[in-house]
DNA sequence: TTAAACATGTAGCCTAAGCTAAATATTGAG
DNA sequence: CTCAATATTTAGCTTAGGCTACATGTTTAA
């Protein structure tokens, strides 16, 4: 453990000071929130040509009351407009980050089930996932899922 | 997205309700930093001999204060004992727990690695994912590393 | 041995995410 | 058109994790 430049990581390198990785994990958890929600609501606007507060609870599995203080921030950053009991939308911004997030969430999932993970727990374990992945770890999964794909030779064509 | 038991969830399967990977992921969260504490204080230990709150806020990047509420939380769940002013302990339980996430990071990290993601950022990424990865995902990681270890062949035996 | 430096702790504040209970607004059936 | 069902918001509480400022305990060096 403990990140410093440049050791052999794996092997008990030296612990130095203010490891960047709690910083980011820290930092990530804010943002967590906020992509899940887009998502969802872009999800249901797919499905069924809207999003309602109830829906979101519903689905989260929360009370409706954090819904609508989730609903608040959002807005405040300026992720998504509605009026009291009108339907939810994603402000551009927000349309980005659920395109952002689902194109994760289907590489991640996909890798997991390329990989042997079990349709079910692969679900959970993305979503748990997605969010904490750097562009470069989502690049290896994107080139392990080609080349897996490569190997197992045009599966159905 | 969207859970639901059995379905195609690539393709845009019917939302359901109240999926069950939300309320995972949420619960894991009040554990992860729990399990943060406890391993980097099993590091300190092994590498110092000893664990004071002021080295944790330093390589956490976080104020002393903050480490103080949080060993008192360590200390009502039964992870961490410790005399005011004094080194601080893991209780059989939290040495588990450490011995558990140091386990998991040592997996992830190899497993991103062998997938050709960049030192530093596989020690970021691996901080990230290994709270939330179910048995069956580490097992498959575990059984990619065992298979690209033997496909590189006695690398330097 | 005592004062400065260092380590810890406490008070009090913030945000986020959860909750229940209660108020209010909208919708839809009679 | 009105009343019940449904949807949403508000108030107020909890826990967790941050913070600064300040208080207090411990070490150490002159």
């Amino acid at each position: 453990m403990g990140v410093q430049f440049e050791c052999e990581l794996t092997e008990g390198g030296a612990l130095l000071t203010s490891d960047e990785r709690f910083k980011k994990a820290r930092a990530d958890n804010a943002a967590e929130a906020a992509a899940d929600y887009v998502e969802l609501i872009q999800d249901l606007i797919d499905e069924f040509g809207e999003a309602r507060a109830t829906d979101l609870a519903t689905h989260m599995g929360v009370s409706h009351v954090t819904v609508s203080k989730g609903l608040q921030r959002l807005v405040k950053n300026g992720l998504v407009t509605y009026r009291p009991y009108r339907s939810i939308f994603l402000t551009e911004k927000g349309r980005d980050l659920a395109r952002d997030a689902r194109e994760r969430h289907v590489v991640v999932l996909q890798f997991l089930l390329a990989l042997g993970v079990p349709n079910l727990v692969a679900e959970q374990d993305a979503e748990g996932m997605e969010h904490h992945l750097s562009p470069e770890t989502m690049a290896a999964f994107s080139k392990y899922l080609e080349s897996a794909r490569a190997a197992s030779d045009v599966p159905k064509n």
